[in-house]
DNA sequence: CCTTTATAGTTGTATGTACAAACAATAATG
DNA sequence: CATTATTGTTTGTACATACAACTATAAAGG
């Protein structure tokens, strides 16, 4: 049946984890009361203030267009705030924005205890690294 | 740097794995002329005539209400019909629909080919079965 | 039978993400 | 310098997917 050839296929069998991973991720984050995109944006900004928009495009591997949606509902919530730097836009957290730091890495580590649990350890962390490899792989081909 | 330890989250692995697969599936789809969860929806309902929707949903890993839209947009390109039967309805593939077939299977396999050539075969093959293994047991742990 | 419960599908609404075209600011070139 | 090209960001729009609440049909229990 159709069924086993679904399962051959990457598209197909990489949507469907993206959708269950990103079930779980959501519920763990949902303490921080961000959704986990956001919660990564967050975390760049944290982890080198004054990141530009550019930037961050780049390390979480997203499309100008949706950094630019991303900021404007963190600079709603008054998280993180915008300074126009030349062409570039730079990106600072708030005071209200830095105190979220240390819930939004407690649910990540959750997030990845939480599969790991399922997966055991070494194989949750094997396969990461390989989605990595292989993302990058694709991405440079194309 | 943060870069790092992006790359050891699941979440954040998958979601861009998704994303890289997904454009390059939509561009090998789009000969068809249906974006490739559609194209998906189209064979299982052509390997299955009279599918029901529960089915369908079942198959391809989707919501309910997911199938219902997708089915909608089918039925107004006329490529498929509903059949009500009792609380479920049952999908057939049209004249115009069973035409597609071809192409769609074309369009798959040159899918496949198109990233096994940039991972090879056999590393593309293992971790397709790799993630819908671990699909599974994350599923069923919820 | 009639009422209650379960099951299948639909509808309204929301969200993340993207593309294409536009805009704004800097850099390069004639 | 004035014009053109390049680069970074934004805006309009579109799409896949989902959840929650609803409707419709069938099954079960008194």
């Amino acid at each position: 049946m159709l069924n086993r050839y679904l399962e051959e296929c990457l598209y197909f069998t990489a949507s469907r984890l993206t959708r269950v991973v990103t079930k779980m991720a959501e519920e763990e984050f949902s303490r921080t009361g961000l959704a986990p995109t956001y919660a990564f944006l967050m975390m760049a900004v944290l982890d080198k203030e004054g990141i530009t928009q550019k930037e961050l495009g780049e390390i979480l591997h997203l499309q100008p267009s949706t950094v630019t949606r991303l900021i404007e509902k963190l600079v709603n919530k008054r998280l993180i705030e915008k300074q126009a730097d030349g062409r570039s836009t730079r990106i600072f957290s708030t005071e209200k924005g830095k105190e979220r730091e240390a819930s939004i890495y407690e649910s990540w580590k959750n997030l990845r205890a939480s599969y790991n649990e399922i997966l055991g350890e070494k194989e949750g962390d094997e396969l990461t690294l390989q989605l990595s490899r292989i993302s990058e792989q694709l991405e440079k081909m194309k």
